[in-house]
DNA sequence: TATTTATCCCCCACTTTTCCCCACAGTCTA
DNA sequence: TAGACTGTGGGGAAAAGTGGGGGATAAATA
């Protein structure tokens, strides 16, 4: 399970540091893509199987389902560590994702995400004081 | 169960003593991550996974699903006590729940939270007026 | 085809952080 | 008063993250 926060630097060429208490997870080869806040997925090969199944169970003749599937996609990269356990991130998600020198890696349970740190502090204080309302309405029962 | 409330200080390498009388429920390994209220929520794993559960079950495809997911996820941390029965709290979390020195460690029942001195008294202070409202309209019956 | 250019990896070295261990002070108990 | 336990502080070793250089491979151009 992917769980916790980390602020690392992307370099000139690409390159960002997975969190070495990630590598087991993920182990050698996985898989990045978008991200629906304009940041990064990272997903183990199992789980992104997992996921395509369930688009391509989506009719192709409904619009949203092509959007979604076009989106999730298209950005999607096989990746493997180097011996320094990094990641290249190809320039089309760099750029999708405005990443500029600091990032922000979390862990969100089955998936990692990487965020600019500016646009992940910009989204999380926007969402602390909705925390609360949000909270309220996830759950009917107590959980 | 957790109940009481114990003043300890963090040090400057992010590390606070979890008092003497929670260690025997918390074991040796537990799980901390972030809390509503500007706090940290320290949870047993079993809890932690109870609610983790919950959790997955909402789709990603929701907008308040992520929000929280995220939230609750990123913040978290598997923990171990060193030997002198203290925990290391991430960065993030000492950032987010605005730690200094004085914290304060209380007992909800199914989990711990570590709060800032001062925003916890602020905190109490807040809604103790309230207190007869809020009672209120928690129940219908009697319990 | 030959030469140049660019890209991608791998390796090395430095810095920073994290973790573990030891030591001390205060408090409670026997 | 002695001993055990709890909370606090600091030092040192190990690991993790970061940046740059160089060589191999592939693409581009003449």
């Amino acid at each position: 399970m992917f769980i916790g926060e980390f602020h690392h630097n992307i370099d000139d060429k690409g390159r960002i540091a997975i969190p070495s208490k990630y590598r087991d997870i993920l182990g050698n080869s996985f898989v990045i893509t978008r991200g629906i806040e304009h940041c990064i997925y990272v997903y183990p090969n199992d789980t992104f199987n997992h996921i395509v199944t369930k688009l391509e169970s989506l009719p192709f003749t409904k619009k949203d389902a092509r959007a979604f599937t076009r989106f999730f996609m298209s950005g999607a990269t096989a990746i493997e560590l180097d011996k320094q356990g990094r990641v290249n991130i190809p320039s089309p998600l760099i750029t999708y994702a405005n990443l500029s020198k600091k990032c922000v890696i979390v862990g969100t349970g089955d998936r990692l995400e990487i965020w600019d740190e500016e646009a992940f502090n910009e989204f999380m204080s926007s969402c602390n004081d909705e925390m609360s309302d949000i909270a309220e309405n996830l759950f009917e029962e107590k959980i």
